[in-house]
DNA sequence: CATGAACTACGATACCCATCGTACACGCGG
DNA sequence: CCGCGTGTACGATGGGTATCGTAGTTCATG
């Protein structure tokens, strides 16, 4: 029984990502940075109570306007959807679905090599699990 | 007025990976490699006449037994696709989502060796680029 | 010719998701 | 005390998707 039960929907993720990045926020807040006046406001108090009722924040509704905080690590979730649509879309290969994506939109030269970092500490690690196998 | 005007659906996207990969195909032959008995016969016939509708397919239907063709270029719909999953819930990064999928799956020796062959090539490019922009 | 197997067409359904409106609670300024 | 602004809760709705059943067609075969 890891952390993530239930995935979050894209219109979801956009306010979990709000929460990891800003930390702990009402509603008001999570509803202007995300969606401007594009939508109600109910709307995203809508998604932040679904998140909620999933268990992907944490609510203090100690005042009257709640604040919530994500309750699920980035990371571990943000694999867990990277691994939904790799199986549903991308035949489940990580490596197909990178390279789609640096062919789909450019990256810059720091993000490059950012990746290029991250491919060489992998190859160390596939190395270092030789003996493993 | 590029090619993808509609995009394919999930599962829609299985039965045209299986044409690009394998070629014009039966309903009968489609369901039987994807889906195997997993599911109704006529879903699969569903699901291809949606992308029928889509004009993502060609049909030929001199015979009883229609033939099916993918009528979309798969490195461009693939592509399509990519960023559309990009925007709803990677940031738009192409970089960030390229390194989710490899934080969340491993990748072969073989397969890092080809991404980083895609990432040299991209490397070169954005230098030949320095000047037009 | 009658029957049954295999196929296509298509309507019906159930589920998920985003969006919105309404109802209700609370507190503050006239 | 009244009313309004700002909250939260929640039901309703519409669009999209996958799944299935049924009806109708065609063809081979007894």
């Amino acid at each position: 029984m890891s952390q993530p039960q239930a995935l979050p929907t894209d219109a979801e993720l956009q306010l979990l990502r709000h929460l990891w990045s800003h930390g702990p926020s009402t509603v008001r807040t999570l509803h202007e940075a995300v969606y401007g006046a594009a939508t109600s406001y109910t709307t995203t108090l809508r998604l932040v109570q679904n998140l909620h009722a999933k268990r992907l924040v944490l609510r203090d509704a100690d005042e009257r306007q709640h604040v919530y905080a994500a309750a699920v690590n980035e990371n571990v979730t943000m694999a867990a959807i990277t691994r939904r649509v790799m199986d549903r879309a991308f035949g489940g290969s990580a490596a197909e679905l990178a390279m789609r994506a640096l062919d789909a939109r450019p990256a810059s030269r720091e993000e490059l090599r950012e990746l290029k970092k991250l491919i060489a500490r992998m190859e160390k690690a596939e190395r270092s699990d030789e003996g493993s196998l």
